[in-house]
DNA sequence: TTTGCAAATGCAACATGATTGCATTTGCAA
DNA sequence: TTGCAAATGCAATCATGTTGCATTTGCAAA
């Protein structure tokens, strides 16, 4: 197995204690993490909890290195999760919950994408479906 | 025709400055607005330029009567877009013009939306299309 | 037309999430 | 073992959004 700092140093990042605690975390957790979720357990669980700001800029450093996938929920909060990354070039559907920033992959496969206006040059297409994932649905937090 | 007016107090909800203005603002806009946006605007066009807590209440009480709709963006800010507006480009496939940054609504249908796992809500299916625009793609202005 | 009052507004303060500047510390490769 | 670019801690600051409260106002009833 890869432990979790040769998967940092792979990605082109030092092993940090707060970036081993951070992705360590994600990488257990199935839902997507706030900030201020990962700070309050990096308090009660961190030997040396890391600083406030040091958490934005681990998050941000494991969303840029593809470590990590960042997501906004309803009430506009960042939220994380670890990316796997062995279905990374598989063509799929995601699945985004508004409620939570959860991200899901669905089975179906991805549109073809539309004829394009003369002069058109298309270079991506993005099928975003969204909604609330069953979790979410079940807690009440569907509703907007 | 019906005025703004009336379609505030339709909806059960006093026909006061601040609220014509922002609805009407949204009505001629395509694009959904930022609260700072709005603000922006009102400062520069508005008589009277209401407070940024009133525009963010006046907000509010819109998307309670289903005037308006509230979304939040990638980087988690709040847009509101009146919802007759929102409703006419629900059904639309969007082109993104990566050079230009402009929008373009095709004519093409939009996909099925897929089945979901058990639990789940669909609310928005939206098919993005980006690439570069015909005008773009003459000036050799390809994307980023 | 006048008037009463619930509702709307303005203002100040507060809350939360996120970013920036800078001095200090540290992972790690030479 | 050591040099240094990169990472961290800390303080300050910004952006977005909310709450409490005194004052004003839309509008319907008299």
């Amino acid at each position: 197995m890869e432990s979790i700092a040769s998967i940092l140093r792979n990605a082109g990042l030092k092993a940090t204690p707060a970036r081993l605690f951070v992705l360590r975390l994600l990488a257990e957790t199935t839902k997507p993490l706030s900030h201020a979720e990962i700070e309050a357990l990096a308090r009660k669980e961190a030997d040396a909890p890391p600083d406030r700001v040091t958490l934005y800029r681990v998050l941000e450093a494991l969303t840029a290195a593809g470590l990590a996938t960042k997501a906004v929920d309803r009430r506009g909060v960042a939220r994380f999760s670890a990316r796997d990354t062995h279905r990374r070039h598989e063509r799929h559907v995601h699945f985004h919950c508004l409620g939570c920033g959860g991200v899901f992959c669905l089975t179906a496969p991805p549109p073809k994408p539309p004829r394009l206006p003369k002069g058109f040059r298309l270079e991506a297409a993005e099928f975003d479906v969204k909604g609330t994932c069953a979790q979410c649905a079940a807690k009440g937090k569907s509703g907007a």
